[in-house]
DNA sequence: AGAAGGATCTGCT
DNA sequence: GCAGATCCTTCTC
């Protein structure tokens, strides 16, 4: 494994933190991550709290692979797979690579609104089912590590129903690229 | 503030 | 099999 590489098989929560401040691209489109969430193996609400299903058959194959899955019928949402039955949701980027190809697949142009929430960002990177399963460290996927620990704010996940005490949506403090300001 | 959107899942028959 | 509830949201009003 390349010394550049992020270790994902491990506790889910470690590389939720550890994403904050890496760069992510796809094709070289794409940008800082600024907020992702943990979801864990025995987490209620994860996809994968009730074992294995076609849809989160990603979430139990290897680590540092993708498990895309559409949510409300409508949107796209990208994690990135750790140990069995967890994985990161990347929640929101920065914009900093291939503005001009965003601004086209959203359709607006404030970089502020290009990014900010899972299904924004997948939109923006061109991201949906056919990369379900794609390994996080080849083509088309570019992920840079963050060269320094960035200030982290930690909250409650959101959109969910259960576990609502557990705070693992973390973002970059003060970031203006947020899907929603961490309060 | 609220509706729309459609796949997945669950619990039945 | 089939119907209804659920769902890690976004957009427009």
């Amino acid at each position: 494994m390349p010394a550049s590489a992020v270790a994902f098989d491990r506790d889910v929560e470690q590389v939720a933190r550890a994403l904050i401040g890496a760069t992510l691209l796809v094709d070289g489109v794409g940008g800082t991550i600024v907020e992702t969430e943990a979801y864990d193996a025995d987490d209620p609400a994860s996809h994968s709290a009730r074992g294995p299903s076609q849809r989160n058959a990603a979430m139990f194959g290897p680590a540092g692979r993708a498990y895309v899955y559409r949510s409300y019928g409508i949107h796209w949402c990208f994690n990135i797979v750790c140990a069995p039955g967890s994985a990161v949701l990347i929640r929101a980027l920065e914009p900093t690579h291939g503005l001009d190809t965003m601004i086209a697949r959203r359709g607006l142009t404030n970089p502020r609104l290009l990014c900010a929430g899972p299904g924004r960002l997948c939109q923006a990177l061109g991201i949906d089912a056919r990369l379900d399963h794609a390994p996080i460290d080849a083509p088309p996927f570019t992920l840079i590590p963050a060269t320094s620990a960035a200030p982290l704010h930690a909250g409650p996940r959101i959109g969910i129903s259960r576990a609502m005490d557990t705070p693992w949506r973390f973002c970059l403090a003060g970031s203006r690229y947020l899907s929603r300001p961490a309060r």
